[in-house]
DNA sequence: AAGTGGTCTAGACCACGGC
DNA sequence: CCGTGGTCTAGACCACTTC
C-alpha cells in the first residue's frame, strides 16, 4: 500500500480529518465515544498503529479523550486559555460571526513608538489598519494595527473587511505567527474612542497594546486596541 | 522480553528518565544532541518505534526538540511566562520588597458570588482578607481574598502584614498551588477604591478577579484585586 | 552517501472498565 | 467476559539534512 493517500497527507492526518470534520459539523458531540482503534483500524484499512497515532494525535490536541479500558470520546468545549488567535478565531471558538468596520487603511512614516515597537528603524514605512469590531450593532473595540510596508506590499488591496488579517499574513505572505507579548492595563476613553465605541468621554477601558512575532522571533504586526470594559474581559491561565 | 523492566516503569518511561537525567545533571546542554532512535533502541535492546515513543513524549514535554534529518536536540530552557506569582514574589523578582497594610480580617458566611466561585455551598463559611498593596507611600492596589474557612482554621493569626499567603499556604497547611484562572477588566474606581487608592472616584482602575487552584484542581483562593491603571499593567504572553 | 526523523505494517500481550 | 486503550516488536520505505 502506498505510505500516502491519493494527496499528501500521511494517512493518520487524514483520519484525524475525517474525526475533527465529524465533531464540527456536530455530528459527535461531547461525550460522545469516537471510533475505537480497532474499529478505526478496520474501517480505514490501516495498522493498528497508525489508528492509535491518529487518536494520539487529538488527544493531544484536546479535541478527544482517551480512557483505558473504556474508550475514546469527544473532549468538553475546551477555553483557549492564553491562545493568540485572532478576533475572526475568537468568535468563532464561541459560536459567532466576526463583524468589522475599516476605519481607514493607509501608510505611515513618522510615528516613531509604533516604528520602535515593530524593532524598525525610526521614519520606516508602516501600514496602518483602524477597525472597529462589533457584535451585531454596538461597537466594542477600536484596533488599530501597524506592520512593516516593505514586507506586505499590497496588503491594503486585501478585502480586510470580511477576512481575518491572520489568514491573509498565513496564507498570501507565508507568515506563520508563533507567539504575541501583551501589555494590558486601564485607561479613560478619550474623544475618538469615546465616539466610536459610543460612549461617554472618560468612561474606563480596557487597553492592550499586543505585540506579534513570526517564527523567526521578528515582530510583524503591533496592534493597540481599546475594548469597551463592560463588554469585554479578558481571561488568562497562569500557571506556578 | 518483559513488556517492563524489573520495576513496573514502561521501558519508553526509563529511556525518557536516563535522558532527563543526563539533561539535569548537566551532562547534556541545551543545544547538544541526544541519541538517535536507532542509537537508543541499539542501546536499550528496544524496538525503534519504542525509542521513538519515548523521543515523542520528551519532545512534547519541551524538554528536546526534533528536527527531520537532523536528529534531536536539547531544547533551550524555556522562558516561563505567565507564572503564578504571589505579590511578594512579584516584588521580589524585580529586586524590590513587598509592602502592604491589612485592613481587615475576618469570615463572612453570606457573600455568595463568592462562595460560587469557590465551588462552595451557598452561605459556606470563609476567611475574607482585605490589603492594600503599596510602593513607597503610594497605594495602587487593593486586593480581597478568600479562602474557605474550614481548611485554614488559625490562618488569620498568622502574620499576614509581613509574610505572604502564598507561603503561609504552601507551608503550614501543606497545599500545592498549581494554576490560577483570571479575568481581567476596565472598571470605574467606587468610592472606597478611590478612599483607598487615593485617587477621584470614576477613575479608571484595572479589576483582576483570579482563582487560583490546588494540585488537586480545587479553588482554594478567590482574589479580586482593584489596580490604579497608572501604575501597574499586566503581561501575558500568548501562543499561537 | 550516510544518517536522521516521519510514516506505516501486522501482529503480540497486558491492564483496565463496564456489563 | 469482551472490548478498550497502553505497551511493544522487528521489520519497511520515504523525505529530509548534512557532509
Amino acid at each position: 500500500m502506498p505510505p500516502n493517500g491519493r494527496n499528501g497527507l500521511p494517512v493518520y492526518q487524514r483520519i484525524q480529518n475525517t474525526i475533527r470534520d465529524r465533531i464540527e459539523g456536530g455530528e459527535l458531540k461531547p461525550g460522545d465515544a469516537v471510533a475505537s482503534e480497532r474499529e478505526l483500524a478496520r474501517l480505514h484499512r490501516v495498522s493498528l498503529m497508525t489508528a492509535r497515532h491518529a487518536l494520539a494525535g487529538l488527544e493531544r490536541e484536546g479535541i478527544v479523550e482517551r480512557r483505558r479500558g473504556a474508550g475514546t470520546f469527544v473532549a468538553p468545549p475546551r477555553i483557549h486559555f492564553n491562545k493568540l488567535m485572532s478576533y475572526t478565531e475568537q468568535m468563532a471558538s464561541r459560536g459567532l460571526t466576526a463583524c468589522s468596520k475599516v476605519i481607514s487603511t493607509r501608510t505611515v512614516d513618522h510615528e516613531e513608538e509604533m516604528a520602535a515597537r515593530l524593532n524598525l528603524p525610526a521614519g520606516s514605512k508602516m501600514i496602518k489598519i483602524e477597525r472597529v469590531r462589533h457584535t451585531s450593532d454596538e461597537p466594542f473595540a477600536l484596533e488599530t494595527c501597524y506592520l512593516p510596508a516593505d514586507n506586505f506590499d499590497g496588503l491594503l488591496r486585501a478585502p480586510l473587511g470580511r477576512s481575518s488579517l491572520f489568514a491573509a499574513l498565513e496564507r498570501e505572505y507565508n507568515v506563520q505567527l508563533t507567539y504575541a507579548d501583551e501589555e494590558v492595563d486601564a485607561t479613560a476613553a478619550d474623544g475618538r474612542v469615546a465616539q466610536l465605541l459610543h460612549m461617554p468621554r472618560g468612561f474606563p477601558v480596557l487597553r492592550i497594546r499586543q505585540v506579534i512575532y513570526a517564527s523567526n522571533a521578528k515582530p510583524v504586526i503591533y496592534v493597540v486596541g481599546f475594548y469597551r470594559a463592560e463588554r469585554h474581559s479578558l481571561f488568562i491561565r497562569r500557571f506556578r
